[in-house]
DNA sequence: TTGACCATAGACCAATCGGTCTAGGCTTGA
DNA sequence: TCAAGCCTAGACCGATTGGTCTATGGTCAA
């Protein structure tokens, strides 16, 4: 059970999106690259070449509620992903180093400007509804684990290892620009998840 | 070895200081609390009470070079604890814990609002002065781990582990407002970093 | 007493922030 | 052909941003 250094595959292709779904593409990769207070309205706009008009239409919140939009995008696109796998009986530390598989393939395609996951969106104005948004996503994905380790409060230590050691390598790896940390911490966490 | 859920004790009385240090000490809790991009300069000022005239005589380069004092004070004194700690000839695990135990308190004593450790200033401006400062100081950490538990490349894994689990822990803790899931994570890597 | 120097003080600046608002298409079903 | 909706388009707004600049204090050596 290892997870390898590989070199990135190439980007899947773009499909033709309504505005909407543009707006939240491009939210997700800029929140993603540099937070929420580091992203400005308009550089939503130059990325969509979009007027301001349609962004307040599809999202009178502004950009908080387009935030919260994004969260619940990647929120749940992960939890598909964690879904698909247990489904196939895969043990829990195979699960973690899949995932973490995707993160470095993601790191690599942006050139480590991007941070899987919502890392950076933890950055969000305290005691707002972005930041529930973002603590129920990573507490869906903590549930998904939990339940994959038999719900006992092992079961649970575990999946908070898993989760922290994930989020953690991702941020560690981001800032010295190389999977590596990323890989050696999840490859440990896997091994000791799986352990009975 | 365990790590308790304690009650928070009082914060230390503070001590009468010059302008530089507190212009670093209020950058320090605000960047914590916020990431640099949800920090303005004139919240700084505010919690200060001093002029603008004054922060930019002590720091020309403006907000950024305040941030990286900010992260050379906070580095220096996580470094200064970690070197104090394996002094002491502790184990590796041990030494986690204590940090980890010392964030517990952090998180507490701020009501979750404050993040520790660097976690929040991940989300610079890439490839800045700023988000060098951050990564070196993380791996200075990294070396006092690496080095106390041997210096092999599995020590260097288990290092990873260590600091992985915990800045994942912190945001986990941060995010879901509870100790608990910091205290679980790390207690965990601990156990796996300790045993031969 | 004087002048040099360090630090404070805050007015001022262009640029940008998030957000509002009105005007104009474009596509419907009637 | 018309009216009603949905969506685009971007001018416009006050507030705030990071930063510059000059004026003024306060201290100390000469």
């Amino acid at each position: 059970m290892t997870i390898r250094d590989i070199e990135t595959p190439p980007a899947p292709p773009p499909v033709p999106l309504g505005s909407k779904e543009r707006l939240v593409g491009a939210a997700v990769s800029l929140f993603q690259a540099k937070g929420f207070h580091g992203v400005s309205i308009s550089d939503i706009l130059d990325a969509t070449a979009l007027p301001k008009g349609s962004l307040y239409h599809h999202f009178p919140g502004g950009k908080e509620e387009l935030a919260i939009a994004a969260v619940a995008f990647i929120a749940g696109e992960v939890d598909a992903m964690l879904a698909a796998e247990f489904a196939k009986n895969k043990r829990a530390g195979a699960v973690l180093l899949e995932l973490a598989q995707e993160c470095v393939i993601w790191l690599q395609r942006t050139d480590f400007t991007q941070t899987p996951l919502l890392g950076l969106l933890a950055a969000s104005p305290n005691e707002s509804a972005l930041a529930q948004a973002v603590c129920e996503a990573q507490k869906r994905w903590l549930g998904r684990f939990e339940t994959a380790l038999g719900g006992t409060q092992e079961a649970h230590d575990k999946a908070c290892l898993a989760l922290a050691s994930l989020e953690g390598g991702i941020s560690l790896a981001r800032m010295a620009r190389s999977s590596d940390l990323l890989i050696r911490s999840v490859t440990l966490a896997a091994l000791h998840i799986n352990q009975r």
